[in-house]
DNA sequence: CTTGACCTTACCATCATGGGAAGGTCCACC
DNA sequence: GGTGGACCTTCCCATGATGGTAAGGTCAAG
């Protein structure tokens, strides 16, 4: 089958299927006479594969390192389970830096009479003067 | 001074400095005889403003409009209001997303056993046949 | 006058994805 | 037999915000 039908039958768009083989994380497809990519079966269980872990916000770089394990008859669960642990643990971060923020503008927006007077909390605090407690960001020295 | 200087009192790296004066974000800065950049104590103060703007996660596009509101003597507060409220809703969506990946993968990984054999849920997750009851990535026919 | 810290521009990389252009292929229908 | 349209190919550009590096100019202190 060409590309297009491995696009529909895997949920990955040619524009990714290509960009997936340029990077290494598929194999080359095989090319009929014409220059086309040619898929198989097994072809579109692997794009089936990435496209579910891509849902799961896997990078492709743990996506590939999920590819071998499945492929690996003697790998470990053990090891499937750290990449995917791993992943949480750094999603679970990201979730907490945007927790923070989202609680801190809440906070200054309860203040924020948000009617047509122009003084506002919110601005208030981003063009405050430089303080002590608040961690200015001053990038250290050199930087 | 120089936009060293500039970047260790506001917290932006020079790079960055230089990065928001070409896309607009900023006024481009006076330029000494030699062509160094000169910053004065208001542009400190921008450029602090956009430092903790985007340490609250505002998007560029969105901190212009909040540079715009600070500097306009004539704002509406809710103006301010309605911008940090709709980032919020925005990181609140990310959140979401995220908090639902997380859950699906920790409760893969819940029964996954994490020792030596290869028996693992996550991979079987991932290499599972398409379902109608899970949503197949299908691109929707021509996509 | 040298040295080193600073400045300049310009390009490349990230991460994963989409868009588009220019051109070749294939098939079905008339 | 020809033609149109759907498909394929490669190549370049853009996203968002940031860092890195390289090649070269400037400045001030010693």
């Amino acid at each position: 089958m060409n590309i297009g039908d491995a696009a529909r039958q895997s949920g990955v768009s040619a524009k990714m299927i290509r960009y997936y083989e340029s990077i290494g994380l598929i194999a080359p497809a095989g090319r009929s006479e014409a220059g086309y990519r040619v898929y198989e079966a097994d072809d579109v269980h692997r794009l089936r594969f990435i496209r579910r872990a891509r849902d799961l916000g896997f990078p492709l770089e743990t996506i590939s390192a999920l590819l071998d394990l499945w492929g690996n008859r003697r790998r470990r669960s053990e090891q499937v389970k750290a990449l995917a642990l791993h992943h949480v643990a750094a999603m679970k971060e990201q979730i907490a830096n945007l927790q923070a923020m989202v609680s801190t503008i809440e906070h200054l927006a309860e203040t924020c009479h948000g009617d047509g007077r122009p003084d506002c909390p919110i601005i208030d605090e981003l063009a405050a003067p430089p303080t002590r407690s608040r961690r200015e960001g001053r990038p250290s020295g050199r930087a």
